[in-house]
DNA sequence: TTACCATTCAATTAATTAATTGAATAGTTT
DNA sequence: AAACTATTCAATTAATTAATTGAATGGTAA
C-alpha cells in the first residue's frame, strides 16, 4: 500500500541513510585494515595491496567505497595515487571502535592472546608510566615501523630501527638498558617479533600495545619529521 | 593456489573479521535507528516496531543481528522482550559515529539543515550557556520524550512534558521566562515541533540540539528517576 | 484446556556486496 | 612512437543481506 510518509519519517530515513553509509564502509575486513594502515601516513594503491594481501584492482575497489564515504582522500602523483586519511576524525573514530570491540567482543581479546601467547609474551605495558624514564634516556623506545610511517608521525623520543633492519642492529644497541618496542598498534604483529628477536640477544625488550593513533586519540604529543 | 598463509596473516585476517562485526551491525540504517532508540531506555519489541515503522518480524531480525555483535541485550518480562543497549560504550560509539558522519558527509548537515528550515527554526542553542540559567530559575528545560524515557535519565533540572501532552500545557506555562525544548538528539523531530507549538502560542522557545547520549558523551551528569 | 498475545524462526525473493579477470586509462620511460 | 607502469573500470560469479510472509514458540488470561 502506496501510504504518504510523514515529514519526519522520510527525514529519519535520509539522515539514517546517511549514518548507515559510514556503517557500510566499515563492514569489511579488508576496508577496516586498509584504514588501519592509513592511520599511519599515505600510501599508494601498490603498498596497500603488499601489506593487505588482497590484489591491486581489490583493493581499488575497496579505496573507491571508501572514497565514496568520504572517509579517504588521494592525491595523484604520476602514476601513483597516494591515499590517506580524510582527517584525524576518521582515525578518531576507528579508536573508538576498537575499544568497543575489544569491550564487547570477547573473541577480540581471545585471538589476540591467543597470537601472542605463541611469542611466550608478557603483557604489555603502557606509555605513561615509562615517559619520564624515556625522558631521562633510562630506556630506549624505538619504533619498528617502516621509517616512511615513522618519519610521518612518531612517539616522543623514539627511535626508528624498521623491523626489516633490525637484524643489523641486534649487535650495536645499549645493553645497559632496557628497550621498550612499538609498531601501528594491537593489529600489528611487528612489535611482538622485534621483541622475540631483541630477547633471544639478551636484550631486555618489551612491547608497547599502544601505537600512534592510540596517542593521538588521548591528545598526547606527536613528534613528526615533516 | 592454496599456499599456506603466515600466521600474522591469520591473526589479522581474525582479527578484522571480528572488527567486522561491529561494521556489519551497523551498516543497517534500520539498526542504526534502532540502537539511538535504545539509547534513550529500554524498549519492547513492538515499541521500537512502532517508533520505526517497521514490522515486528522485521525488527527482530535486526535485534538479532545486534545481539550477535554484542551491542544489544535483553531481558524478557513475560511476553514481552525489553533490548536495551549493552553498554555505555556502545552510546559513546553511536556519538562517535554520529560526529564523524557530520565531520564527514556534506549531506547529513544538508538533509538537518533542509529539514530544520522547513520549521522556520533558528539555529539550535548549547546547553552550556544555559546550566545557570536554568538553576538560577530563569528559565525551563523542557524535555518532550515519552516520560518512560524521560524517568530512565534526564539532563539536570528537566521538566517532563511529552509531546501528546504539550497541547494540555500550553496554557499553563509561566509567560514571563524562556523554555529550551530537546528530546532524543539530532535525529530526533519532537523538539523542533514543539518549539513550533509553543511559539504558536506566544511562548519563547527554543530548541537543544543535544540530548542525553550527547551529553553523557561529555561526561555530564545526567539525572534519573530509577 | 483453550484462546490470545508478543516474539522468534524459517523459507523465499530480490537486492546488494566481494573478489576475480581482463580491458581501458593515463602517466612515464625508452 | 612504442613499450611499460600503476591504477581504475566493467562484467561476471558467488555469497551475503533485507524484507516479507506464515509457522512455531512460550507466556498469560479466561
Amino acid at each position: 500500500m502506496n501510504q504518504k510518509q510523514p515529514t519526519s519519517r522520510i527525514f529519519k530515513n535520509e539522515i539514517y541513510g546517511q549514518l548507515a553509509r559510514i556503517g557500510k564502509a566499515i563492514s569489511s575486513p579488508r576496508r577496516i585494515e586498509i584504514l588501519d594502515l592509513l592511520a599511519q601516513g599515505q600510501k599508494s594503491v601498490e603498498v596497500l595491496a603488499r601489506e593487505t594481501g588482497m590484489s591491486i584492482a581489490n583493493v581499488s575497489q575497496h579505496l573507491q567505497t571508501l572514497l565514496d564515504a568520504r572517509l579517504v582522500r588521494y592525491e595523484k602523483r604520476g602514476n601513483y595515487s597516494y591515499y590517506r586519511l580524510a582527517d584525524e576524525s576518521v582515525s578518531d573514530f576507528l579508536v573508538a571502535m576498537n575499544l568497543l570491540a575489544e569491550n564487547r567482543l570477547a573473541d577480540v581479546k581471545h585471538i589476540r592472546q591467543e597470537f601472542y601467547s605463541k611469542y611466550d609474551e608478557t603483557d604489555p605495558i603502557e606509555l605513561d608510566t615509562l615517559i619520564d624514564r624515556i625522558e631521562n634516556g633510562d630506556l630506549t623506545l624505538m619504533d619498528v615501523r617502516p621509517r616512511d610511517e615513522y618519519e610521518a608521525a612518531h612517539l616522543p623520543h623514539a627511535v626508528s630501527v624498521p623491523i626489516d633492519e633490525l637484524e643489523k642492529h641486534l649487535s650495536h644497541l645499549p645493553k645497559d638498558q632496557e628497550i621498550v618496542v612499538y609498531c601501528r598498534g594491537k593489529q600489528c604483529v611487528y612489535a611482538v617479533q622485534a621483541v622475540r628477536q631483541l630477547r633471544k640477544k639478551g636484550y631486555q625488550a618489551y612491547r608497547l600495545e599502544e601505537g600512534i593513533q592510540e596517542w593521538k586519540y588521548r591528545n598526547r604529543p606527536i613528534e613528526t619529521n615533516q
